[in-house]
DNA sequence: TCGCTTCCGTTATAAGTTCTAACTCACCGA
DNA sequence: TCGGTGAGTTAGAACTTATAACGGAAGCGA
Protein backbone atom coordinates (compact mmCIF):
# COMPACT_ATOMS: atom_id res chain seq x y z
CA UNK A 1 0.00 0.00 0.00
CA UNK A 2 1.87 2.83 1.30
CA UNK A 3 5.12 1.23 0.44
CA UNK A 4 7.82 3.57 -0.25
CA UNK A 5 8.74 2.96 -4.53
CA UNK A 6 10.95 5.79 -3.93
CA UNK A 7 14.86 5.45 -4.20
CA UNK A 8 17.41 2.62 -5.76
CA UNK A 9 16.37 -1.25 -5.68
CA UNK A 10 18.65 -1.69 -2.93
CA UNK A 11 17.18 1.50 -0.62
CA UNK A 12 13.36 -0.34 -1.57
CA UNK A 13 14.38 -3.69 -0.44
CA UNK A 14 16.15 -2.48 2.69
CA UNK A 15 13.20 -0.55 3.82
CA UNK A 16 11.13 -3.99 3.29
CA UNK A 17 13.34 -5.72 4.88
CA UNK A 18 13.31 -2.91 7.91
CA UNK A 19 9.45 -3.28 8.17
CA UNK A 20 9.20 -7.37 7.59
CA UNK A 21 11.78 -7.26 11.17
CA UNK A 22 9.42 -4.52 12.57
CA UNK A 23 6.81 -6.62 11.95
CA UNK A 24 8.38 -9.50 13.90
CA UNK A 25 9.34 -7.54 16.35
CA UNK A 26 5.94 -6.36 17.42
CA UNK A 27 4.71 -10.17 17.18
CA UNK A 28 6.95 -10.90 19.29
CA UNK A 29 6.52 -8.04 21.77
CA UNK A 30 3.10 -8.74 21.45
CA UNK A 31 3.33 -12.18 22.74
CA UNK A 32 6.05 -11.47 25.59
CA UNK A 33 6.62 -7.55 26.29
CA UNK A 34 8.93 -5.66 25.03
CA UNK A 35 11.82 -6.06 27.43
CA UNK A 36 12.24 -10.13 25.84
CA UNK A 37 12.41 -8.69 22.36
CA UNK A 38 15.38 -10.73 20.60
CA UNK A 39 16.87 -9.84 17.82
CA UNK A 40 18.22 -13.47 16.96
CA UNK A 41 14.53 -15.10 17.68
CA UNK A 42 13.65 -12.13 15.14
CA UNK A 43 16.28 -13.58 12.98
CA UNK A 44 15.98 -17.05 12.81
CA UNK A 45 12.40 -16.54 12.19
CA UNK A 46 13.33 -14.64 9.26
CA UNK A 47 15.24 -17.30 7.97
CA UNK A 48 18.41 -15.75 8.37
CA UNK A 49 21.86 -15.53 11.07
CA UNK A 50 21.80 -13.24 14.11
CA UNK A 51 24.12 -10.33 12.70
CA UNK A 52 22.76 -9.93 9.61
CA UNK A 53 19.75 -7.64 11.55
CA UNK A 54 22.84 -5.36 12.28
CA UNK A 55 22.73 -4.41 8.91
CA UNK A 56 19.31 -2.73 9.74
CA UNK A 57 19.36 -1.65 12.93
CA UNK A 58 22.68 -0.84 14.53
CA UNK A 59 21.22 -2.45 18.13
CA UNK A 60 17.99 -4.00 19.95
CA UNK A 61 17.70 0.10 21.33
CA UNK A 62 17.95 1.11 17.51
CA UNK A 63 14.95 -1.20 16.71
CA UNK A 64 13.14 -0.35 19.88
CA UNK A 65 13.24 3.36 19.26
CA UNK A 66 11.94 2.68 15.61
CA UNK A 67 9.17 0.72 17.38
CA UNK A 68 8.08 3.82 19.80
CA UNK A 69 8.58 5.97 16.79
CA UNK A 70 5.60 3.87 15.06
CA UNK A 71 3.43 3.09 17.96
CA UNK A 72 3.49 7.23 18.68
CA UNK A 73 2.80 7.81 14.96
CA UNK A 74 -0.15 5.32 14.72
CA UNK A 75 -1.82 6.87 17.62
CA UNK A 76 -1.37 10.34 16.09
CA UNK A 77 -2.51 9.63 12.86
CA UNK A 78 -5.91 7.52 14.41
CA UNK A 79 -6.76 10.87 16.57
CA UNK A 80 -5.77 13.16 13.83
CA UNK A 81 -7.74 11.38 11.17
CA UNK A 82 -11.06 11.19 13.45
CA UNK A 83 -10.36 14.97 14.48
CA UNK A 84 -10.39 16.01 10.89
CA UNK A 85 -13.85 13.72 10.50
CA UNK A 86 -15.07 15.77 12.96
CA UNK A 87 -14.87 14.15 16.21
CA UNK A 88 -15.64 15.92 19.55
CA UNK A 89 -13.83 15.45 22.43
CA UNK A 90 -15.82 12.12 23.41
CA UNK A 91 -14.81 10.78 19.84
CA UNK A 92 -11.76 11.17 20.48
CA UNK A 93 -11.85 9.22 23.97
CA UNK A 94 -13.44 6.40 21.45
CA UNK A 95 -10.32 6.51 19.64
CA UNK A 96 -7.94 6.48 22.01
CA UNK A 97 -9.49 3.31 24.51
CA UNK A 98 -9.85 1.55 20.58
CA UNK A 99 -6.17 2.65 19.95
CA UNK A 100 -5.13 1.34 23.03
CA UNK A 101 -7.16 -1.75 23.87
CA UNK A 102 -6.22 -2.86 19.88
CA UNK A 103 -2.58 -3.39 21.02
CA UNK A 104 -1.84 -2.64 24.86
CA UNK A 105 2.04 -3.56 24.43
CA UNK A 106 1.74 -0.90 21.51
CA UNK A 107 -0.28 1.49 24.22
CA UNK A 108 2.53 0.77 26.94
CA UNK A 109 5.69 1.29 24.49
CA UNK A 110 4.31 5.20 24.47
CA UNK A 111 2.74 5.24 27.96
CA UNK A 112 4.20 2.65 29.90
CA UNK A 113 7.91 1.61 32.56
CA UNK A 114 10.18 4.17 31.13
CA UNK A 115 13.60 2.75 31.28
CA UNK A 116 16.27 4.95 33.67
CA UNK A 117 19.01 5.96 31.29
CA UNK A 118 16.77 6.21 27.92
CA UNK A 119 16.18 9.88 26.38
CA UNK A 120 13.43 10.01 23.86
CA UNK A 121 14.36 10.87 20.40
CA UNK A 122 13.42 14.41 19.53
CA UNK A 123 11.14 13.59 17.11
CA UNK A 124 9.09 11.53 19.14
CA UNK A 125 8.49 14.18 21.26
CA UNK A 126 7.23 16.34 18.45
CA UNK A 127 4.47 13.65 17.11
CA UNK A 128 3.38 14.04 21.18
CA UNK A 129 3.29 17.72 20.57
CA UNK A 130 1.10 16.92 17.26
CA UNK A 131 -1.26 14.63 19.28
CA UNK A 132 -1.73 16.93 22.32
CA UNK A 133 -2.83 19.95 19.49
CA UNK A 134 -5.50 18.14 18.58
CA UNK A 135 -6.72 17.59 21.78
CA UNK A 136 -6.03 21.34 22.08
CA UNK A 137 -8.19 22.21 19.33
CA UNK A 138 -11.43 19.94 20.49
CA UNK A 139 -11.00 20.91 24.46
CA UNK A 140 -11.37 24.63 22.71
CA UNK A 141 -14.35 23.85 20.92
CA UNK A 142 -15.96 21.82 23.75
CA UNK A 143 -14.50 24.71 26.16
CA UNK A 144 -16.10 27.65 23.82
CA UNK A 145 -19.30 25.38 23.99
CA UNK A 146 -19.79 25.05 27.60
CA UNK A 147 -19.21 28.76 27.97
CA UNK A 148 -21.54 29.79 25.13
CA UNK A 149 -24.62 27.15 27.49
CA UNK A 150 -23.07 28.72 30.32
CA UNK A 151 -24.26 31.90 29.30
CA UNK A 152 -27.64 31.04 28.51
CA UNK A 153 -28.38 29.48 32.02
CA UNK A 154 -28.06 26.46 31.93
CA UNK A 155 -26.05 24.58 35.30
CA UNK A 156 -24.84 21.47 33.48
CA UNK A 157 -21.58 20.77 35.30
CA UNK A 158 -19.99 21.45 31.77
CA UNK A 159 -16.33 20.74 32.72
CA UNK A 160 -13.70 20.12 35.14
CA UNK A 161 -14.19 23.18 37.04
CA UNK A 162 -17.64 24.78 37.50
CA UNK A 163 -18.54 28.47 37.40
CA UNK A 164 -15.91 29.89 40.25
CA UNK A 165 -13.88 31.75 37.04
CA UNK A 166 -10.13 30.67 37.01
CA UNK A 167 -9.23 28.37 39.55
CA UNK A 168 -5.28 28.06 40.70
CA UNK A 169 -4.19 25.46 38.19
CA UNK A 170 -5.98 27.64 35.34
CA UNK A 171 -4.16 30.22 35.99
CA UNK A 172 -0.91 28.50 35.75
CA UNK A 173 -1.72 27.19 33.16
CA UNK A 174 -1.91 30.05 31.31
CA UNK A 175 0.87 31.45 32.31
CA UNK A 176 2.87 28.05 31.45
CA UNK A 177 1.49 26.89 28.19
CA UNK A 178 4.81 26.01 26.64
CA UNK A 179 3.33 22.75 25.21
CA UNK A 180 0.22 24.98 24.01
CA UNK A 181 2.85 27.55 22.40
CA UNK A 182 0.95 29.21 20.08
CA UNK A 183 -2.64 27.45 20.42
CA UNK A 184 -5.21 29.89 20.75
CA UNK A 185 -6.77 27.85 23.68
CA UNK A 186 -8.57 29.31 26.53
CA UNK A 187 -7.21 28.43 30.27
CA UNK A 188 -10.16 26.69 30.47
CA UNK A 189 -9.77 24.43 27.74
CA UNK A 190 -5.93 23.94 28.58
CA UNK A 191 -7.12 22.64 31.61
CA UNK A 192 -9.69 20.45 29.97
CA UNK A 193 -7.77 18.90 27.79
CA UNK A 194 -4.68 18.32 30.49
CA UNK A 195 -7.67 16.74 32.72
CA UNK A 196 -8.30 14.28 29.25
CA UNK A 197 -5.02 13.29 28.72
CA UNK A 198 -4.34 12.47 32.58
CA UNK A 199 -7.72 10.63 33.56
CA UNK A 200 -8.34 8.49 30.29
CA UNK A 201 -4.57 7.27 30.98
CA UNK A 202 -5.39 6.55 34.09
CA UNK A 203 -8.10 4.47 33.47
CA UNK A 204 -6.32 2.76 30.07
CA UNK A 205 -2.96 2.40 32.79
CA UNK A 206 -4.97 0.74 35.12
CA UNK A 207 -7.13 -1.63 33.03
CA UNK A 208 -4.47 -2.55 30.64
CA UNK A 209 -2.13 -3.84 33.08
CA UNK A 210 -4.68 -5.75 34.99
CA UNK A 211 -5.42 -4.00 37.72
CA UNK A 212 -9.26 -4.26 37.40
CA UNK A 213 -9.51 -7.92 36.81
CA UNK A 214 -11.44 -9.46 40.03
CA UNK A 215 -13.09 -6.54 40.91
CA UNK A 216 -16.00 -7.27 39.17
CA UNK A 217 -17.24 -4.10 36.91
CA UNK A 218 -16.66 -3.25 33.72
CA UNK A 219 -13.84 -0.71 32.69
CA UNK A 220 -15.35 0.62 29.78
CA UNK A 221 -18.44 2.11 31.91
CA UNK A 222 -16.10 3.68 34.14
CA UNK A 223 -14.07 4.88 31.42
CA UNK A 224 -17.62 6.48 29.43
CA UNK A 225 -18.38 8.16 32.92
CA UNK A 226 -15.09 9.60 33.46
CA UNK A 227 -15.82 11.12 29.63
CA UNK A 228 -18.80 11.91 30.75
CA UNK A 229 -17.33 14.20 33.33
CA UNK A 230 -15.14 15.40 31.04
CA UNK A 231 -17.66 16.75 28.42
CA UNK A 232 -20.71 17.19 30.42
CA UNK A 233 -22.72 15.71 27.61
CA UNK B 1 14.97 -2.66 63.66
CA UNK B 2 11.97 -5.06 62.72
CA UNK B 3 14.76 -7.67 62.04
CA UNK B 4 13.10 -11.21 62.15
CA UNK B 5 14.51 -12.55 65.62
CA UNK B 6 12.68 -15.76 65.15
CA UNK B 7 14.12 -19.15 64.16
CA UNK B 8 17.08 -20.94 64.01
CA UNK B 9 20.46 -19.07 63.73
CA UNK B 10 20.13 -20.82 60.23
CA UNK B 11 16.96 -19.01 59.44
CA UNK B 12 17.83 -15.66 60.43
CA UNK B 13 20.74 -15.72 58.18
CA UNK B 14 19.15 -17.03 55.22
CA UNK B 15 16.24 -14.04 55.74
CA UNK B 16 19.23 -11.55 56.18
CA UNK B 17 21.26 -12.39 53.08
CA UNK B 18 17.52 -12.40 51.47
CA UNK B 19 17.16 -8.90 52.48
CA UNK B 20 20.47 -8.21 51.41
CA UNK B 21 19.98 -9.50 48.18
CA UNK B 22 16.53 -7.70 47.50
CA UNK B 23 18.59 -4.15 48.43
CA UNK B 24 20.99 -4.35 45.90
CA UNK B 25 18.71 -5.86 43.46
CA UNK B 26 16.17 -2.14 44.50
CA UNK B 27 19.85 -0.74 44.21
CA UNK B 28 19.90 -1.50 40.47
CA UNK B 29 16.82 -1.22 39.39
CA UNK B 30 16.72 2.31 40.54
CA UNK B 31 19.64 2.89 38.26
CA UNK B 32 18.95 0.84 35.28
CA UNK B 33 15.49 -0.58 35.56
CA UNK B 34 13.86 -3.44 36.27
CA UNK B 35 14.47 -5.41 33.59
CA UNK B 36 18.59 -4.64 33.39
CA UNK B 37 18.31 -6.59 36.56
CA UNK B 38 21.30 -9.17 36.83
CA UNK B 39 20.96 -11.40 39.34
CA UNK B 40 25.40 -12.20 38.69
CA UNK B 41 25.53 -8.59 39.02
CA UNK B 42 23.71 -8.83 42.48
CA UNK B 43 25.98 -11.95 43.24
CA UNK B 44 29.34 -10.05 42.42
CA UNK B 45 28.90 -6.96 44.77
CA UNK B 46 28.18 -9.41 47.39
CA UNK B 47 31.45 -11.13 46.94
CA UNK B 48 29.75 -14.22 46.22
CA UNK B 49 29.45 -15.97 42.82
CA UNK B 50 26.47 -16.37 40.25
CA UNK B 51 24.57 -19.69 41.23
CA UNK B 52 24.69 -18.80 44.69
CA UNK B 53 22.06 -16.69 44.73
CA UNK B 54 19.74 -19.75 43.80
CA UNK B 55 19.58 -20.89 47.21
CA UNK B 56 17.87 -18.11 47.99
CA UNK B 57 15.33 -17.49 44.97
CA UNK B 58 14.78 -19.87 42.64
CA UNK B 59 15.22 -17.29 39.39
CA UNK B 60 15.02 -13.80 38.16
CA UNK B 61 11.21 -14.06 38.68
CA UNK B 62 10.98 -15.35 42.29
CA UNK B 63 13.34 -12.54 43.23
CA UNK B 64 11.11 -9.59 41.05
CA UNK B 65 8.29 -11.09 42.64
CA UNK B 66 9.65 -10.41 45.92
CA UNK B 67 10.06 -7.12 45.17
CA UNK B 68 6.66 -6.71 43.76
CA UNK B 69 5.43 -7.62 47.13
CA UNK B 70 7.76 -5.38 48.76
CA UNK B 71 6.85 -2.43 46.66
CA UNK B 72 3.36 -3.43 47.72
CA UNK B 73 3.38 -3.93 51.03
CA UNK B 74 4.95 -0.95 51.41
CA UNK B 75 2.49 1.13 49.29
CA UNK B 76 -0.31 -0.11 51.67
CA UNK B 77 1.33 0.20 55.02
CA UNK B 78 1.83 4.05 54.10
CA UNK B 79 -1.60 4.56 53.07
CA UNK B 80 -2.84 2.75 56.11
CA UNK B 81 -0.53 4.90 58.82
CA UNK B 82 -2.00 7.94 57.05
CA UNK B 83 -5.68 7.05 57.86
CA UNK B 84 -4.97 5.81 60.97
CA UNK B 85 -3.11 8.93 61.73
CA UNK B 86 -6.82 10.31 60.82
CA UNK B 87 -5.95 11.54 56.83
CA UNK B 88 -8.92 12.05 55.10
CA UNK B 89 -8.70 12.14 51.18
CA UNK B 90 -6.60 14.76 50.33
CA UNK B 91 -4.27 13.53 52.92
CA UNK B 92 -4.46 9.66 51.27
CA UNK B 93 -3.56 12.17 47.58
CA UNK B 94 -0.61 13.49 49.35
CA UNK B 95 0.90 10.29 50.50
CA UNK B 96 0.43 8.16 47.59
CA UNK B 97 2.14 10.91 45.76
CA UNK B 98 5.07 10.93 48.47
CA UNK B 99 4.99 7.22 48.07
CA UNK B 100 5.19 7.33 44.29
CA UNK B 101 7.74 10.12 43.85
CA UNK B 102 10.27 8.85 46.94
CA UNK B 103 11.21 5.70 44.46
CA UNK B 104 9.46 6.01 40.51
CA UNK B 105 10.55 2.66 39.74
CA UNK B 106 9.23 1.40 42.83
CA UNK B 107 5.81 3.03 41.82
CA UNK B 108 6.15 1.11 38.11
CA UNK B 109 6.99 -2.09 39.57
CA UNK B 110 3.27 -1.76 40.72
CA UNK B 111 1.13 0.39 38.41
CA UNK B 112 3.81 0.14 35.14
CA UNK B 113 3.86 -2.21 32.32
CA UNK B 114 2.66 -5.72 32.66
CA UNK B 115 4.67 -8.69 31.76
CA UNK B 116 1.89 -11.02 29.12
CA UNK B 117 3.01 -14.35 30.71
CA UNK B 118 3.16 -13.04 34.38
CA UNK B 119 0.29 -13.29 36.35
CA UNK B 120 0.48 -11.65 40.04
CA UNK B 121 0.26 -13.94 42.77
CA UNK B 122 -2.45 -14.13 45.09
CA UNK B 123 -1.28 -12.21 47.77
CA UNK B 124 -0.46 -9.33 46.48
CA UNK B 125 -4.02 -8.88 44.87
CA UNK B 126 -4.96 -8.99 48.74
CA UNK B 127 -2.61 -6.18 49.62
CA UNK B 128 -4.00 -4.39 46.94
CA UNK B 129 -7.47 -4.95 47.60
CA UNK B 130 -6.23 -3.57 51.72
CA UNK B 131 -5.35 -0.47 49.73
CA UNK B 132 -8.56 0.15 48.45
CA UNK B 133 -10.22 -0.75 51.78
CA UNK B 134 -8.24 2.50 53.52
CA UNK B 135 -9.39 4.06 50.06
CA UNK B 136 -13.08 3.35 50.46
CA UNK B 137 -13.31 3.97 54.09
CA UNK B 138 -11.64 7.80 53.34
CA UNK B 139 -14.18 8.06 50.41
CA UNK B 140 -17.03 7.09 52.23
CA UNK B 141 -16.48 9.51 55.05
CA UNK B 142 -15.87 12.37 52.21
CA UNK B 143 -19.09 11.12 50.24
CA UNK B 144 -20.92 11.35 53.45
CA UNK B 145 -19.83 14.94 54.04
CA UNK B 146 -20.34 15.92 50.97
CA UNK B 147 -24.22 14.47 51.48
CA UNK B 148 -24.48 15.87 54.51
CA UNK B 149 -23.47 19.28 53.18
CA UNK B 150 -26.02 19.48 50.13
CA UNK B 151 -28.54 18.79 52.27
CA UNK B 152 -27.94 22.18 54.18
CA UNK B 153 -28.56 23.53 50.61
CA UNK B 154 -24.61 24.57 49.52
CA UNK B 155 -24.07 24.29 46.02
CA UNK B 156 -20.52 23.24 46.39
CA UNK B 157 -19.55 20.43 43.51
CA UNK B 158 -18.42 18.37 46.28
CA UNK B 159 -17.32 15.38 44.12
CA UNK B 160 -17.40 13.30 41.22
CA UNK B 161 -20.84 13.91 39.93
CA UNK B 162 -23.64 16.74 40.99
CA UNK B 163 -26.94 16.75 41.97
CA UNK B 164 -28.81 14.29 39.64
CA UNK B 165 -28.97 11.44 41.95
CA UNK B 166 -27.41 8.36 40.97
CA UNK B 167 -25.30 8.68 37.71
CA UNK B 168 -24.93 5.21 35.08
CA UNK B 169 -22.05 4.48 36.72
CA UNK B 170 -22.83 4.25 39.98
CA UNK B 171 -25.66 2.09 39.53
CA UNK B 172 -23.74 -0.28 37.87
CA UNK B 173 -20.94 -0.38 40.86
CA UNK B 174 -23.85 -0.48 43.61
CA UNK B 175 -24.21 -3.89 41.07
CA UNK B 176 -20.98 -5.14 41.23
CA UNK B 177 -19.02 -4.37 43.74
CA UNK B 178 -16.99 -7.09 44.18
CA UNK B 179 -14.31 -5.17 44.85
CA UNK B 180 -15.33 -3.45 47.84
CA UNK B 181 -17.25 -6.88 49.20
CA UNK B 182 -18.37 -6.09 52.82
CA UNK B 183 -17.57 -2.30 52.61
CA UNK B 184 -20.44 -0.33 53.47
CA UNK B 185 -20.79 2.37 50.89
CA UNK B 186 -22.75 3.88 48.69
CA UNK B 187 -22.75 4.52 45.26
CA UNK B 188 -20.96 7.50 45.37
CA UNK B 189 -18.63 6.49 47.54
CA UNK B 190 -17.29 3.57 45.39
CA UNK B 191 -17.12 6.18 42.29
CA UNK B 192 -15.43 8.41 44.39
CA UNK B 193 -12.64 6.25 45.40
CA UNK B 194 -12.21 4.69 41.49
CA UNK B 195 -11.77 8.02 40.00
CA UNK B 196 -9.63 8.87 42.85
CA UNK B 197 -7.03 5.80 42.25
CA UNK B 198 -7.67 6.18 38.51
CA UNK B 199 -7.26 10.25 38.19
CA UNK B 200 -4.63 10.37 40.39
CA UNK B 201 -2.29 7.21 38.41
CA UNK B 202 -2.93 9.15 35.37
CA UNK B 203 -0.90 12.12 36.62
CA UNK B 204 1.31 10.32 38.71
CA UNK B 205 2.40 7.76 35.48
CA UNK B 206 2.59 10.34 32.81
CA UNK B 207 5.09 12.27 35.39
CA UNK B 208 7.04 9.68 36.67
CA UNK B 209 7.18 8.72 32.47
CA UNK B 210 8.27 11.66 31.79
CA UNK B 211 5.61 12.64 29.74
CA UNK B 212 5.52 16.43 31.37
CA UNK B 213 9.09 17.37 30.61
CA UNK B 214 9.11 20.16 28.66
CA UNK B 215 5.41 21.36 29.34
CA UNK B 216 6.20 23.83 31.46
CA UNK B 217 3.78 23.79 33.79
CA UNK B 218 4.10 22.33 37.61
CA UNK B 219 2.68 18.46 37.89
CA UNK B 220 2.13 19.16 41.16
CA UNK B 221 -0.25 21.71 40.79
CA UNK B 222 -1.98 19.41 38.14
CA UNK B 223 -1.91 17.01 40.79
CA UNK B 224 -3.36 18.98 43.79
CA UNK B 225 -5.95 20.38 41.03
CA UNK B 226 -7.34 16.87 40.54
CA UNK B 227 -7.19 16.23 44.25
CA UNK B 228 -9.29 19.45 44.55
CA UNK B 229 -11.79 18.45 42.08
CA UNK B 230 -12.45 14.87 43.51
CA UNK B 231 -12.85 16.48 47.08
CA UNK B 232 -14.47 19.47 46.86
CA UNK B 233 -12.57 21.49 49.68
C1' DT C 1 31.83 -34.93 72.51
C1' DC C 2 30.85 -37.36 68.37
C1' DG C 3 28.56 -38.01 64.20
C1' DC C 4 24.94 -37.17 60.98
C1' DT C 5 22.44 -34.21 58.28
C1' DT C 6 21.45 -30.09 56.19
C1' DC C 7 22.44 -26.44 53.65
C1' DC C 8 25.83 -22.87 51.84
C1' DG C 9 29.09 -21.66 48.33
C1' DT C 10 31.98 -23.21 45.03
C1' DT C 11 33.40 -24.60 40.09
C1' DA C 12 31.98 -26.54 35.64
C1' DT C 13 28.80 -26.55 32.07
C1' DA C 14 24.89 -25.72 28.90
C1' DA C 15 22.21 -22.69 26.33
C1' DG C 16 20.84 -18.34 25.56
C1' DT C 17 21.65 -13.22 24.60
C1' DT C 18 23.97 -8.82 22.17
C1' DC C 19 27.34 -7.29 19.38
C1' DT C 20 32.15 -7.00 16.69
C1' DA C 21 35.25 -8.70 13.21
C1' DA C 22 36.51 -10.68 9.10
C1' DC C 23 35.29 -12.89 5.02
C1' DT C 24 32.50 -14.21 0.74
C1' DC C 25 29.60 -13.25 -2.74
C1' DA C 26 26.12 -11.15 -5.52
C1' DC C 27 24.22 -7.37 -7.53
C1' DC C 28 24.12 -2.63 -9.38
C1' DG C 29 26.01 1.09 -11.84
C1' DA C 30 29.38 3.34 -14.63
C1' DT D 1 33.29 -5.61 -18.31
C1' DC D 2 34.91 -4.27 -14.16
C1' DG D 3 34.86 -2.17 -9.66
C1' DG D 4 32.43 -0.68 -5.60
C1' DT D 5 28.84 -1.24 -2.37
C1' DG D 6 26.49 -3.73 0.75
C1' DA D 7 24.05 -8.12 2.27
C1' DG D 8 24.77 -12.36 4.66
C1' DT D 9 27.83 -15.57 6.42
C1' DT D 10 30.77 -17.84 10.25
C1' DA D 11 33.78 -17.15 14.31
C1' DG D 12 34.22 -15.36 18.60
C1' DA D 13 34.15 -12.33 22.89
C1' DA D 14 31.60 -11.04 26.79
C1' DC D 15 27.64 -11.27 28.79
C1' DT D 16 23.26 -13.47 30.88
C1' DT D 17 20.13 -17.22 33.41
C1' DA D 18 20.09 -21.60 35.18
C1' DT D 19 21.48 -26.65 36.39
C1' DA D 20 24.63 -30.16 38.13
C1' DA D 21 27.99 -31.94 40.99
C1' DC D 22 31.19 -31.35 44.53
C1' DG D 23 33.50 -29.58 48.92
C1' DG D 24 33.10 -28.06 53.49
C1' DA D 25 31.26 -25.90 57.47
C1' DA D 26 27.84 -25.28 60.61
C1' DG D 27 23.95 -26.70 63.36
C1' DC D 28 21.46 -30.51 65.93
C1' DG D 29 20.60 -34.69 68.30
C1' DA D 30 22.42 -38.65 70.82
Amino acid sequence: MTESDAGTPRERYRAQVQEEIKAHAWEQIRASGASALSLNAIAKRMGLSGPALYRYYSGRDELITALVRDAYRSLADAVRLQAEAGADLAGLARTLRRWALEDPQRYFLVYGTPIPGYEAPPDTTSIAAEIMAVLLDAAAAAAAAAAAEDADGATVDAAVDDAASSSPIEAHLADHRAWAADHPASPAALRLALAFWTRLSGVLSLELAGHFTGMGFDPELLYAAEVQALTGS
